[in-house]
DNA sequence: GTGTAATCGAGACGGTACGTCTCGTCTTCTG
DNA sequence: CAGAAGACGAGACGTACCGTCTCGATTACAC
């Protein structure tokens, strides 16, 4: 059944491409990020990159999740609490470094106008996330130590929009101990207790 | 303590610009209200636009805050959990409205690339809404309803923050009740109660 | 040897470019060949344009020059005075064409903020009409028909002068004999004659 | 009768106006010259500059000459051909300023899109010069110096006009003894003598 | 091996927004 | 009420980046 006629696609160029994406993100932010300067630096042409991909956003994510591709924490062998700690505390040290941060909102705010990107930085982005949390979660209900009537979606937008909110924002730091502040305050709650 | 010289600053024009541009960025979003676009429908010149606003990221921002100057909501005669509840329904009401939405969302994007908006943004959107709900908290505190030692900035951030993230990123709806159960959730905590 | 390498340049654009700009300045003087008129009825984005020309100077100076390619006249077969008056009668003509003496009024006058093409317009306007008339002058001594110590840079100047001279400050008339009276008066001179 | 009301024009503000307009336009030409700079060293505002002088180029004519004003050499008691290059040599003189030269090309290369400065120009900076020189020729044929058959106009021209044409297009050197050489060569002609 | 077909580097192109500049007009307050 | 101050409309300038296109030069696989 049809073998496939000719040149192949060059991994070489579409690992450049990331690379020079990635690289150019990182130092200077989205606006270092444009197509010239990826191709420039990949040593690509222009062409190539509309070829693979539809438009800058796309290849300025994908150069950036390479970039971050092991930073994906999955927590094993923690307690509910621990878990949660351990995983948004991941996110904290990454928001923190402000090369990711800067990349982050770069991304986020190229995604405002364009609704295929914000797909991708929702499936493939967010969503592996936020998978990780609900099965933390949805253990954690199980084992008792979290209330069982809880909304998921909820909590993990509690736990998790602070960090964007405050990376998309600036108006408020990222201390090293957000995330078990986060956690602890959630857990507990902020209604006075009798 | 000189009086002012020469022809003063035209008020009517000033006003122009704000209308056109909030109508075009609450119409066709921010890709709509570019500038030119901006002094078309003001009937002013760019000129006049650069004269009085450095760039187009600081025009777009007035012309939104003046559209929404009346949303800024001030719980008066309510206890702790409903003055709370009733601020950020305001605020998701106002998400919810898709042109809204997408000016911010457009604002917010455009700050990424210019410190300057990003602390307008800071001041005169964020600040004056937290500046309210700092007031509620504190007095929420002293009547006994929250704990004497909640973090304010933290619970703000996890009141607030779930609205932003889900605006900015799309990844959840804005239901008409998210503000009662945000409220709800962080009140009584996620912990189990025994 | 070394074969060509992207993309070539669009001739039909570069033709279009001069075109576009010798019609509006033929038509509607320097002033209407501003660099959007001349892109748009090209056809021609103002990128273009401005990747091969400096600046709106040089693309004006082009489209004119394209337009007199074949104004530049070799006396062929004619005697001395025959050849001079032959080739100052055809530059007389060309400038009696109020299109064509507005036009080099405009360039000239571009040219005085604009050290490149003024430049330019010494070596693509002048100096071919000067060699012209150089080797004129120089065959006409050599055949004895002129002084042999006579300047011929003065010479020239004094030919030519008078037209410009015309041209830009519009003191004097260009009748269709100025040609002739201007060889005749310079080659008897103006001393009285015992 | 009726003395007349109101302030009257202050001369003042007419003699800084000039000057100003006269300093910037010799300091760093026309391009320098422009209305604001013209205001603001003048100490006077834009309205009153336009109250009095139609536009920027009847200012900046108007500078310029009250800047030049005793350069127009007036020969005495010299014989034809002494005269004739006492004038030359003054305006060559003049023109050998190199901010002078770039003065005068930039009036005229404005002159070139407005009839009116153009019109001046020709009455208030030639028309002088030309008047002295049509003086000088009209006695040296009545002293037999000059031939009775010359035409004066065309004799003003291949004297001055090699001149403007040098300033202009800058093809050839304003050398000191150009007034000499340009009156010798037409004086004896260029023809081969027998 | 040779043909065929897709890929590649290079870079020109149309489109379109940006922010700057100067001109000449106007509006207000001050002396 | 003339004039300084300076805001204003108009409109051209040159720059930047996007995404598309057109070349000629490379590869691989198929025959």
């Amino acid at each position: 059944m049809g073998g496939q006629r000719g040149r192949p696609r060059s991994e070489q160029a579409r690992v450049a491409v990331l690379e020079a994406a990635g690289d150019l993100l990182l130092e200077g932010g989205l606006a270092a990020a444009h197509v010239e300067a990826i191709a420039g630096r990949a040593g690509v042409s222009k062409a190539t990159i509309y070829k693979w991909w539809p438009n800058r956003g796309a290849v300025v994510l994908d150069g950036f999740l390479e970039r971050v591709r092991h930073s994906l924490a999955i927590p094993e062998g923690l307690r509910t609490v621990a878990a949660l700690e351990f995983q948004i505390g991941e996110l904290v040290a990454l928001f923190r470094d402000p090369r990711i941060g800067s990349a982050l909102r770069g991304i986020a705010s190229e995604a405002q106008s364009d609704p295929e990107l914000a797909r991708a930085v929702r499936e493939r982005w967010l969503a592996p996330r936020r998978a990780v949390t609900t099965a933390v979660l949805t253990a954690g209900v199980a084992a008792g130590d979290l209330r069982p009537d809880l909304d998921v979606e909820l909590v993990m937008d509690q736990l998790y929009g602070p960090l964007y909110f405050r990376l998309m924002f600036g108006h408020g730091p990222l201390p090293d101990d957000l995330a078990h502040r986060l956690v602890n305050q959630l857990l507990h709650g902020i209604g006075h207790q009798d």
